[in-house]
DNA sequence: TTGAAAGCGCTAACAT
DNA sequence: ATGTTAGCGCTTTCAA
């Protein structure tokens, strides 16, 4: 492939002129610039994106870190953010963690080595080692986790949607209709994002002092098969069926659906169920799922928007974006026999 | 960010022994080897990826460019490419064609800057300009389409699945069920794989001494709204209703289901269909959709091991590979009153 | 308006 | 086992 080097011995010009004439920064005689542009296509001429690089110490690149690239939630957040970025062309990587802290900082070390000039991270479990890690990173990070460090002196922006009232709310729209046996299927209550989501439900109980009836909380790990397993046990006693089950997404509500399925139990006439995501899907299975709306592009765009932003190193105090859940009532909890 | 040079200079060495101790190639004494990690660690230093590209020639990063990024099939893909290529320490650049050549053109433009060693792409058309582009490469490339150009010099493979007997086989599913009246939603038939798809409807009529209907081939572009429009125009005459759609992918499918339901006509009771992909959400929604599956995953994982191949330069002459479709019968297809 | 030259950070052939 | 040096291809300052 020809360098500028070959232009120029070609044109018998420097090599700095061809780079000013095809870069369009500085002077050049338009006539030079003309035989130039001729010539870079006449050797079949491409800048070397390294070399720019290597000189400019930008990659027009930003990494896309989520942990599970089998959930679709995220390919909503994908259009959100391409949305954004591509029009500032920008390109997209795209980096599976496996929901697994050696991975999560195996995305930071790419950015540390300039991979990219920024990212866009999803974790279920920020913690001080991968936090410490973006902390000290010179790129730009957005998280969508809520997440603030005791010292208040994160170097990061966050886009989060307040999933605790999401939970919540759909929580509390089984206990309006009068149900008493309320389930929960969850993420691991260890990591944040489970943890958050589990409050809700355990605090629209509370609040209505409802008591959280043994082993009605199962772990999944937001996959459809964990779903499945988790909505097995629970419904394995029938002789204490849950009325009702709340999905802390919806890949674990649609496993759930297919274990009641399988144990002759109808949505939602024998049990009720909410969802989390409110992903396209949940609109065209049957019965259509009820789900907590979480607008996973808006929160790529926002996300996306954010980051341009501090790669531009806009003076602009740059906030933390808040997005508020919207409950999506459809079938699955609308009990015929309740008639709500 | 520190670099070998000030790691050298902190301990009094040269930034070759760095440079060798750091990468584990060419000779260092153990001492020396450990001192250099710890000065590494202690000054914060990560290797530049941009210098690195620059000097070896390698970015350890692939492109896969879609003509839709909201198909979901191209996620399915995704994974398969993934799960190949990163064990290999690849990285995944995304970038969405919209369906334009200009687009296309300039993923191959990327590809010409050296932004990644490859490419696997996908494209509803392939002609010469883009064909002719890709030929041009130095950078190996695979298709997910059969093309081969007169010449017989491309330089590129393809996996290709026989899409064309895929909806043959849809649409004699419905002509050995006695149906008659069989419409077909496609992709724009000027396009290759539109075309491809449509003939395999066509063939299938005139085999079996069918004739193809007036009016009951209309063009999509694949999306589920051209789905739904598509389908809206082929139900418009109630005289004349066709008995079964084959449609030439599920996102159609889905679309067409929608303008059955607001016509207040039940499938399959009413009508017939079928789709192509088999995305996963044909098992959810209801009823089941009937679809040709052509394993999305396993073209992605199949593309992304021939380009390993290429860009190791395996002297094993390498193959295209052609995948055969499979019809996966499920509700949408199964009239009850023929009960087939 | 154009050219010369340095340097981005790394690797690798060659010399020591 | 370690050091010297050139160079990957580009940008950019400074000089002409």
């Amino acid at each position: 492939m020809a360098t500028i080097y070959d232009i120029a011995e070609h044109l018998g010009l420097s090599p700095s002129t061809v780079s000013r004439a095809l870069s369009g920064r500085g002077y050049c005689k338009e006539e030079t610039r003309r035989k130039i542009l001729q010539a870079a296509s006449e050797l079949d001429y491409a800048p070397d994106h390294s070399a720019k690089m290597l000189k400019t110490g930008v990659s027009s690149k930003i990494l896309f870190a989520v942990p599970d690239i089998c959930n679709p939630f995220y390919f909503d957040m994908i259009q959100g953010i391409n949305s954004v970025l591509e029009p500032s062309g920008y390109l997209l990587i795209l980096v599976d963690t496996k929901n697994s802290l050696t991975e999560e900082l195996r995305a930071i070390q790419l950015l540390r080595e300039k991979y990219a000039d920024g990212m866009i991270m999803v974790s279920f479990h920020f913690c001080e080692e991968n936090i410490e890690a973006i902390n000290r990173l010179n790129a730009p990070v957005v998280l969508t986790n809520k997440y603030e460090s005791a010292s208040g002196q994160d170097r990061f922006n966050y886009v989060y949607v307040d999933t605790h009232a999401g939970i919540r709310e759909a929580t509390e729209h089984f206990i309006s209709q009068g149900l008493k046996r309320i389930a929960y299927v969850g993420g691991p209550a260890s990591e944040q994002t489970g943890y958050e989501r589990y409050c809700g439900y355990r605090d629209a109980l509370l609040e209505s002092g409802l008591s959280e009836p043994e082993n009605y909380v199962q772990e999944g790990d937001f996959t459809e098969n964990s779903g499945y397993m988790a909505g097995t046990r629970l419904l394995s006693d029938s002789s204490e069926l849950p009325e009702a089950i709340v999905a802390a997404n919806d890949l674990m509500a649609m496993g759930i659906l297919r274990a009641c399925e399988q144990k002759g139990l109808s949505v939602p006439k024998d049990i009720a169920l909410s969802g989390m995501d409110n992903l396209s899907i949940c609109e065209r299975i049957s019965p259509k799922l009820t789900s907590v709306e979480l607008c996973a592009e808006e929160i790529g765009g926002r996300a996306a928007e954010l980051l341009l932003k501090q790669m531009k190193n806009d003076p602009s105090r740059i906030a933390n974006v808040r997005l508020q859940p919207r409950l999506v009532v459809r079938e699955s909890s609308r009990s015929s026999v309740l008639n709500v």
